[in-house]
DNA sequence: ATCTTAACGCAAGTGCCCTTGCGTTAAATC
DNA sequence: GATTTAACGCAAGGGCACTTGCGTTAAGAT
C-alpha cells in the first residue's frame, strides 16, 4: 500500500527537498517552540500560538510535525541537546551530588519542567514513547560517566547498575518537580547522594 | 465581593442542600469517573462521557467540579482511598520490597496511572496542588509505618528521614510509570530496597 | 528559462473542554 | 400543602487541538 511501482521502500520513496524554505520553516517553528516553552512551560503551549511566533500558518505546523506532543518531542529533541554538565570533581559523592543539584535547578525552570511534562503526555502513543525512551537513554548514558568513573577509582563495585544508580538519585527530583510533592530543598540533593551510596543503615556523617 | 448583607463568611454563606438529589448525582458521577478510569485510563476521560454515563447533564458536572482537572482530583480523593495495603512482615527489608511491588503492580493498571497523570496535570493550578500534596502526604504517612517499625526495631537509625526514604523507593517506580522510562523488571522492587538499605557501596549480596 | 511537484497559505469544519443564560425540578422551610 | 430557592436540564457559544480540500509559492531537476 505504499510502494506504487515496484521496490522502493528502501533508501527514499519520493523527492525530499531538504534545503531552503523547508529547513527554514523547520528552524523557526522549533525555536519558536523553545521560546514559547521559556516563557510559559507547558501550559500556555499551543500550536496557533506557536505558528504565530514562526510566522508560519498552523496548517503547516500540523502537516509536518502532526500534533502537540510531536512538536514537543522535536523541539526538546533539538533544543535542548545541551542538557545538564556532567561535573567530573574526582570523587563519586560530590559528582553525584552536583549533578542532582543541576538537574533540580534545571527542573525548576519552566523548560526543565516542559521536559518531564511532555515526556507523560507522550507516553500514550507507542511511537511518540519509543524516541522519548531513546531521549532519555541519551541523557542517562552521559550522566552514567559519573557512575562508570566511580567504578574505575574503585569506589563503587563493578557490578554496579550504572542506570538504576542514576533513576534512584533522579527520580525523587523528577517526581517532586512533575507532582508538587514537596518544595526541592537546598540540601536534597547531597542527602540524595549520601543514602544512595551509603544507604540508609549508615549514617555516620550528617 | 463574596458578602451581601454583612459577616457572613466564616460559617455557611448561603443553605447547602447535603440531602437527596445533590448527594445522588454527586455520588453517581464520582463512581461514573471511577469507572470510566479503570477503563480507559485518563487518554480517554472526558468530562461528556462521564457525565452521560452518570446519567446527568455535562453543565451539572462543570457547576459542581468547575473543571476536568477537579474532577480527577475528587474521583480520586473519594475513590481511591483503599490505595496500596501497607505490609508488616516483621523486617524492614521485606517490608520495603513487599510495599515497592504492590506499588508496582497498582502504577500498572489503568487507574494507577491515571492517579499519577491526574496529579501531574494539577500541579498547574495553586489550589488543585495543595490538594495533590495533602493527597500524597496522607499515602506517604501511611507506608511510613513501615520506616517508623523499622526505627524502633533498631534497624534503621532513629534520625532516619522516613519521606525521604519512602521518596527513593517509589519515586523510581512512578517515573517509569509516568516517562514511559523502561519497563518494570519484576526484581527491581527488591533491588531498589536492597540499594536503600545498603547503599551501592556495599554488594554482599546479589 | 521552463517544468514538475513538495511544501505552504487560506479557509472551512469537527470534536472536546468549558462557560452562561434561562426555564424547570425538587429539597428544605414554613 | 404552599413557598422559597439551590441545583439541575437545555441550549447556545467561545476557545483550542486537529483535519482537509484547494489554490499558490518556490525548491529542485531538465
Amino acid at each position: 500500500m505504499t510502494g506504487t511501482e515496484g521496490a522502493e521502500e528502501a533508501p527514499d520513496p519520493i523527492r525530499r527537498r531538504p534545503g531552503g524554505r523547508a529547513a527554514r520553516v523547520r528552524a523557526a517553528v522549533l525555536a519558536a517552540a523553545m521560546d514559547a516553552l521559556a516563557e510559559g512551560g507547558i501550559a500556555g503551549f499551543g500550536v496557533a500560538d506557536v505558528a504565530v511566533r514562526a510566522g508560519v500558518n498552523e496548517s503547516t505546523v500540523y502537516r509536518r510535525w502532526g500534533s502537540r506532543e510531536k512538536l514537543l518531542l522535536d523541539a526538546m529533541l533539538t533544543g535542548s541537546d545541551a542538557g545538564i554538565p556532567v561535573p567530573d570533581t574526582g570523587e563519586v559523592r560530590t559528582d553525584l551530588a552536583a549533578f542532582a543539584r543541576a538537574l533540580a535547578e534545571y527542573m525548576a525552570t519552566p523548560l526543565g519542567g516542559a521536559v518531564a511534562r511532555a515526556a507523560t503526555l507522550g507516553s500514550d502513543d507507542p511511537v511518540l514513547a519509543e524516541s522519548w525512551r531513546t531521549f532519555w537513554q541519551s541523557r542517562l548514558d552521559q550522566a552514567g560517566a559519573i557512575v562508570r568513573r566511580g567504578v574505575e577509582r574503585g569506589e563503587l563495585p563493578p557490578d554496579t547498575d550504572t542506570g538504576l544508580a542514576l533513576e534512584l538519585l533522579c527520580a525523587p527530583l523528577q517526581t517532586r518537580a512533575l507532582l508538587g510533592h514537596r518544595p526541592l530543598e537546598p540540601d536534597l540533593p547531597e542527602r540524595l547522594a549520601d543514602v544512595l551510596l551509603d544507604g540508609l543503615r549508615s549514617r555516620d556523617r550528617n
